[in-house]
RNA sequence: GCAGUUGUCGCCAAGUGGUUAAGGCCCCGGGUUGUGGUCCCGGUAUUCGCGGGUUCGACUCCCGUCAGCUGCCCCA
């Protein structure tokens, strides 16, 4: 073989397209419900966006961008994610002046140079939604209830952990004492650990290294920085999420808190989360979705101040974890000679379009062979076989054969006349 | 980016220096021009991810490279 893939790349082939579409079917669904318009932006931007909003410190900004000069010597990269891009279009086409909240999901392939692995790829897709203009904590609430039902309905176990990083000052000051609390300790850390208390000692906190979490175990966490306003709205949060309640009393009853749970990108404040799978196929890779808050990404990317929050979901990864592949369309195969079944499919397409009928028709390509074509349409795992041969069309009927049931009638060679058999198998199996 | 590991047909694989690279599944054709998955027969790798090297001779050994997987880093 001569070509193949580039490294991180997949092709998603027919018999998995359908569970894909499934899981964007799903999501779409229940982002609209809870009032998410849909927004289609560019795959690529200005480099500068993704340094300004994503953050210089962060890894996906140092190493992992794909960046590349146009033939005009622009600066442009492939987006990393989807938030920046869409604050640019908000701003750029003054969504800011629509009435609040601006709700907006989007979805499309993100590209981050990294090693590949299972569930993690170069070019990899998310499901993405913000809301601007609120700084309710409906935003946070809603959003973990939107996330559930999701879930839920893609039959995904999971887990939500969350967490509140605070405002600006609260984070300045449990920098300035976390930085405090492990200088002693620093020969004894290791060397990620080093190299980030300096650029980012938040991260730290979630370090896999065992030595390292001892250290870290007596410090205390962020959340007992919290600044007054930002620790109301933790409060507030994990009130309305019912934490304080029983379990059996609250409404998402696997959603916990992680004090150590910080965030890759540099705007978020306040509350974060992360959505985890606990299916085992997904290993390394178990978060299937997170977001948060970010109340200053707007403004420092030069629209008017706007609180945010947003989250992303990865459907490479919801792939891995999703066993249904959504509704199966019932399936017909003419058994045929090639030549005039055509009216009656074009009749039968029009009728279902008309009722909402999910159908797919085939009509046999090697007619001839009776028997070989019955065993085509077994093997295709065909729902009907349609008789339509010179006996039937003397009599302008149609042979009509359920291949589960094996009942079998003959019927006006008409669409309406088979879309009711069809409708009625259906009604039936329900 | 680092470390380990793997790569023979669409899939699962045998083959470990010696002529034409097993087998199974799938697929295609036939037995069977009018009715059920069985069965029988036949077909499908000038080539072992790719490129070099060693050798009289390489799928087998060496080097490089590409890709997958696992861990780290980080992340959806």
């Amino acid at each position: 073989m001569k070509y193949q893939a580039p490294r991180g790349t997949q092709d998603i082939l027919p018999k998995d397209s359908s569970k894909w579409q499934n899981i964007l079917n799903v999501s779409k669904k229940n982002l609209e419900f809870y009032g998410y318009k849909e927004i289609i932006i560019p795959v690529f931007e200005h480099t500068e966006l993704f340094q300004r909003s994503v953050g210089e410190s962060t890894d996906i900004v140092n190493k992992e961008m794909y960046t590349f000069l146009d033939k005009s010597d622009r600066s442009l990269t492939l987006r990393p994610e989807a938030t920046a891009g869409v604050m640019r279009a908000y701003i750029e086409n003054g969504l800011h002046r629509d009435p609040k909240p601006v709700k907006l999901w989007s979805f499309g392939p993100m590209f981050r140079y990294e090693r590949s692995q299972t569930g993690r790829y170069r070019q990899f897709h998310q499901i993405n939604a913000e809301v601007l203009g609120s700084t309710s904590t409906s935003c946070e609430v809603e959003a973990m209830h939107l996330l559930s039902s999701i879930f839920h309905e893609l039959s995904i176990d999971f887990r939500i952990e969350i967490n509140s990083l605070g405002d600006e000052d609260s984070r300045k000051k449990y920098k300035e004492y976390f930085q405090k609390y492990t200088k002693g300790f620093l020969s004894d850390l290791c060397d990620d650990c080093k190299r980030r208390y300096e650029q980012n000692p938040l991260r730290m906190l979630d370090c896999k290294v065992k030595a390292d979490q001892e250290i870290y175990a007596g410090a205390k966490k962020p959340t007992e920085f919290l600044s007054e306003t930002s620790n109301k709205r933790w409060e507030e949060i994990k009130t309305l999420l019912g934490l304080y309640k029983d379990k059996a009393q609250r409404t998402i009853k696997n959603i916990v808190t992680n004090p150590n749970m910080v965030r890759g990108l540099d705007y978020y404040n306040d509350f974060v989360f992360e959505i985890i799978s606990t299916d085992e196929t997904l290993k390394g890779q178990s978060t299937i979705c997170a977001g948060g808050r970010y109340d200053n990404l707007v403004e420092s990317i030069g629209g008017p101040k706007t609180p945010g929050f947003g989250f992303a979901m990865g459907v490479e990864r919801l792939m891995l974890v999703v066993k249904e592949s959504g509704e199966k369309e019932t399936s017909l195969m003419f058994i045929t000679n090639q030549d005039d079944s055509y009216n009656i499919t074009d009749e039968l397409f029009k009728h279902t379009e008309h009722e909402n009928l999910k159908l797919t028709v085939e009509i046999n390509y090697n007619p001839g062979n009776i028997t070989k074509q019955i065993e085509s349409a077994l093997k295709k795992n065909i729902d009907f076989i349609l008789f339509y041969l010179d006996e039937e069309k003397k009599n302008n009927k149609i042979k009509i054969r359920n291949l589960k049931t094996r009942e079998e009638m003959e019927i006006p060679a008409k669409a309406e006349n088979i879309v009711e058999i069809v409708r009625r198998s259906i009604s039936t199996k329900k």
